[in-house]
Order: C-alpha cells, then sequence, then structure tokens
DNA sequence: ATAGACCCTGACACCAGTGTCAGGGTCAAC
DNA sequence: GTTGACCCTGACACTGGTGTCAGGGTCTAT
C-alpha cells in the first residue's frame, strides 16, 4: 500500500510516517517511481510505534527495540525492561516536581484570597500602579 | 552594579539576565560606553522573577504583572489570579497525562516480569497482553 | 602598552515530533 | 491531454529558556 493508505489506515499523519522512516523505524521498499510501497504488516508496525509513543518513549528509543518485539513478546527484549524503569523514574521526577509547583501555586492563590478578604474594596481600588 | 555583579548575587546566568530584558521583564540603564548598570534593587526583581518562573509561568505571562508585584503586594494585582488559575488547570492536565502514562507503564512492567516468572519459552500464558 | 577580566550584539543549538509550504513528479480517469 | 488526487524531497516554524561561540569593544592594573 502507498503512505496515504498506510496513513488513513493508522491514523497517523503522512509527515509522521515520513518521519519515523527517517528515524529508522520503518523501512518501506520504493516502487520504481520512488513512491513508497508498504507491506500489510505496517500498519502493526506503526500501531506499535504509536503505543510505544504514547508511553513516553522518544523514536530513537523505540528504534533500539522495536524490531525485536515485532518479531518476539516483549518480555524477550531484554533492552525493554531498563527503558521502561529508566522512564518511569524519569516520570516520577517530573510527577514530583509538577506536584511541587501544583502546592506552590495553591498555596499562593489560597494566601491571595486570605488577604483580599481581609482587605476593603477600597483598598483594592486604589492600589498603585507602575514602578521598577 | 553591572551585568557580571548581578549574576553573581542572584545565581542566574548572565544570558538569562539578557533574556529577560529582552522579554521586558527588567530595563536597566546603560553606561556611556553601553554597559548595562543595574540598581541595587534589580536583585530582588531578579528574585522574584525566578520566583513566578519556578512556579512555571513563562516571561511573557510574567512580564504582564511584574511591574504591579513589585510596587504592590500580590493580592492587588488583578491579572495575577486568573493566570494562577489557568496555569493551575493546566498543571493538573499534566498531572493527569503522567499518570496515565505511569500506569501504562507499570502495567506492562508488571506484565513482562509475569510473563518471565513463566519462563518455559513455550508457556504461552496469554497473562498480559496489549495495554491500549 | 599590554594582559586579562569584563562587557557588547547576533546567531546557532537544543528537545522532538508535527504542521505546512514550495517546487516538482506520477498516475488514472475522463 | 488535461484535471485532480496523490507522491517526492527539502526546509522552516514552533515551544522557551539557556548554553555557547564568534567577533569585537572597554576597563584596570601592572
Amino acid at each position: 500500500m502507498k503512505i496515504g493508505e498506510l496513513a488513513k489506515l493508522t491514523g497517523v499523519s503522512v509527515r509522521s510516517l515520513r518521519y519515523y522512516e527517517s528515524q529508522g523505524l520503518i523501512s518501506p521498499v520504493r516502487l520504481a517511481n520512488g513512491y513508497r510501497e508498504y507491506s500489510p504488516l505496517a500498519v502493526e508496525t506503526v500501531e506499535t510505534i504509536k503505543l510505544y509513543l504514547n508511553l513516553g518513549l522518544t523514536t530513537e528509543e523505540i528504534a533500539g527495540f522495536l524490531h525485536c518485539v515485532l518479531k518476539n513478546k516483549e518480555a524477550f527484549c531484554a533492552e525493554v525492561m531498563p527503558l521502561y524503569e529508566s522512564k518511569l523514574k524519569e516520570i516520577e521526577r517530573q510527577l514530583h516536581q509538577l506536584t511541587q509547583i501544583k502546592l506552590n501555586l495553591e498555596e499562593r492563590m489560597a494566601s491571595i484570597r486570605r488577604e483580599r478578604e481581609l482587605s476593603g474594596a477600597e483598598t483594592l481600588a486604589k492600589a498603585g500602579e507602575e514602578g521598577f
């Protein structure tokens, strides 16, 4: 099948399919006219790529084990677990950081609300301007 | 003071100080030789900028109310609350997404571990398959 | 007067995948 | 034989703060 058809079948844009190819994730043969020709199996390959991208892996990381998981069960691909582990650590780090920011933000919001309850509307109205 | 001194006092790189200026966050005067000359108050300004950047605000967003919070209490600056609110929503969205990814990742890791425990290669227990 | 520390502007690189445009080729149907 | 759908490559933009380099000016102490 040609690239447009694969794009429709997978919901991935033509642009992205070409990008995946440039990253070594999928290698269609070329017809005499230069068009990419994909095997029907390419649909599964692209779905697999989508799955890993949704797990937060990069195309480069996926390239390291994609051909293994397409052939075998994931559990047989030694590269996968360490990658998952480090990715999980990274995500936990980000979660922690975001949570921290969220707490700070909520704290400041609560503090502003408290302060506004204490002050009269006219104090708010005459709040000054400008100045560096 | 000159830019290098301000950088040392605040722990912010010279590069970043120039960037903040380009974003309209701080406006040092210029000496005859073209050097930036910062008032001692600039230290506080930069600390304030750091604080807001750490809350996940962008320099553009900070530019919208920095004037005001430097002059008044934060609670008097009308621009701040809506910004905090939308930023909080955004962070909650990201937290949700990351949490989802984390769950999927953990699910797949558990599935791999299960499969490896039954590690007779021909034992095709269909325990964990395709988390999407 | 010269070394060395400090300052200036401008510009590219980075992350990473996707959109989009330009400029041009191929193919099938009518 | 022309129209229109589809394909090709190459390249820029975007997000946004920071590092870093190039190429050059200024200041101070020796």
